[in-house]
Parts: structure tokens; sequence; C-alpha cells
DNA sequence: GAATAATAGTTGCATTAGCAACTATTTGCA
DNA sequence: TGCAAATAGTTGCTAATGCAACTATTATTC
């Protein structure tokens, strides 16, 4: 593709700036919830929701799932250990795999911060029509996929 | 608002981390191309980039205008000083205040930078017709200014 | 079935980011 | 004027993140 680029870039009308933006500032409203009321990152609070959808995930599962690399899963997992809100037992077949699962505990947890997070999604879809909100949808999917096949210039 | 949520949060389709995961991926793929052709890290090319649109902003505006605490535009701002692509002069009526500009090696990698930049995006659009784009942006736009007002239940 | 490769998870190290305290300067106002 | 408050920018401290090296276990292969 031959380039027909302007000589100056409006940052502000960047794509992967806007989403930037957009997503930290969606992100950083929520992660101060997580953090204030249940003393949570993002990251721990994500993990728990993988176990709360798939228990018995083990990390590497987890760290695939939500996209984070796996040392940082195994550091927030060792403070969700600590305060006993998740359980690991060594897998019985593949002694190198552990088994993960909310306790008690945490699925308390996990079922508080649900509709807390429910809450904050239908907030912000208010903005939207019902038809316009499947349309953002499937735009993002769209673009997500879309964004792994695309290559820069080398 | 009652909260009418579900007891299991379906964290793949929960737009908050749908908006991240997609900005995780378009900036890493764009981030990669600054760091290893022009050695930049992204905040470093945001700094850049709202010099070339407004040349003689202070720091204070460049850190309002990219949303990047100042603490980290100074530490940026240290690097881009030290290898000369920006300069920076006390200004003469408020002595605070330091004016910043592109040197011209900012200006030839800035202008390296702006065609690479717009090509990835137009690659990324890629994916939706002439009209999706438009609705895309402008639905991102709605989005951005609707989540300021949007508080978490307390 | 022993040697090699692959996999799960942890840890060390360097970088980045965010918050608050600090200096220097200017502004506002009694 | 002259003193308190505001503003611009820097720095110190701590936590978050990313990468690579490391340990332990299992799978492969000759």
């Amino acid at each position: 593709m031959k380039s027909n680029a302007p000589l100056i870039l409006k940052l502000e009308r960047f794509l992967p700036y806007r989403i930037s933006i957009l997503s930290n500032r969606i992100s950083g409203i929520i992660a101060e919830t997580y953090k204030d009321k249940f003393a949570l990152s993002v990251t721990e609070w994500r993990i728990m929701a993988v176990l709360g959808e798939y228990p018995g995930s083990s990390a590497e599962e987890v760290s695939i799932k939500i996209q984070i690399e796996k040392s940082m899963v195994s550091r927030s997992l060792r403070k969700l250990l600590k305060r006993h809100l998740v359980t690991r037992e060594t897998d019985a077949r593949d002694r190198r795999r552990q088994n993960l699962e909310l306790t008690q505990t945490g699925l308390d947890v996990y079922s508080q911060i649900v509709p807390v997070s429910y809450d904050y999604e239908q907030h912000l879809l208010q903005c939207f029509s019902k038809q316009e909100r499947e349309v953002f949808n499937s735009m993002i999917d769209r673009l997500y996929r879309h964004a792994e096949t695309v290559k820069l210039a080398p």
C-alpha cells in the first residue's frame, strides 16, 4: 500500500490512541471500585472471574484466557491464595499442573462483584440504543479479530 | 437502578474487558514498531505527536492533552531531550513554564513515524466500510464522553 | 528406558507507571 | 507591599508489568 499519509498526525483522531484513552477511562473507574470496595486489582478480579466461570482452570489457562503474562498471574495468585479467596491443588495425573478454584469466601466476594460490574456495564451502555449496542459489540469483535492479521510496514 | 445482574459474569462479553484487550492488541502492535524502528515508547511518541501538532506546548499542556501523569511526561521528556529530539526553553514571561519544540532531528523522526502510524490505522480500518468507520468513531466518542459521567454504585 | 524436548509454574531483574512531597515561580488579595 | 494560595516541573518511593532464566515434571524419541 502506497502511503497517502498527511504531514501532521492528529492524535485525538487517531484510532489506536482513541481506543487507548477510552479503555483507560473505562478501566480506571472500575479499577477504583474494585480496589476500594474489595481490595482487588483488575488482574486479580479477572482471575477470579475466570475461576467463577471455569472452576478448576490452571494458571496457564487463566493466563491465556485473560491474556496476561503468566508471571503476573503467578504473583496475583499468590495474593489471592494468601487471602484465601482461591485454593489450588496439584493435579493428580499431571503434577506440574495446579487446579484452581474459588473458596467459599472467594465465591462470596465474586457474587458481590458480579452485580457491581454488571450494573457498571449497563450504565455505560445507556448512551447506546439496543440496536447500537449490538452494532458496537460486533464492530469491536471484528476489529479485534482483524487487528491480529495486521502487520505494519517493515 | 435495581440490579438485574446474572450470577456469573462472562468476562469475554464484558464491555470494559473487551475494550481493554482490544486496546492492548492494537497498541501492542504499534508499540513494537515504534520501539524497533525508532527506539521510542508509546508515551514518548505521543509527546512528540503533540509537539508536532502544537509546537511550543508546555509539559503541563502535553500531560493534559495525552492524559499521562506529569511525572511520566517529565521523565520521558528527559530522554527526548537527551536524544536531541526536543528542545525546551524557559518562557520569558512565566519562568515556571518551559516551552517545548521538536528539533530538526525530531521533525525528521516525526515525519517518518506519521506515515507508518497513518498506514497502520488505515490497515486496521480495512475491516469497516466507510460508513461503518464513521459510525464506529462517533460511538467511541459518545461512549468516551458518557463514561466520564458514570458513577458506580457506592 | 535413558536422553532430549516440551510444559507448568516461580523468581529475578529491569522498565514503566502512579502518587505524593518538594522546589521555584507567579498570582491573588488583604 | 507582603503573605497565602496556585501553578509548573522534578524527584523519591512503591507497585505493576514484561521478559528471560530457572526448577520440576511429563512427553517424546531413538
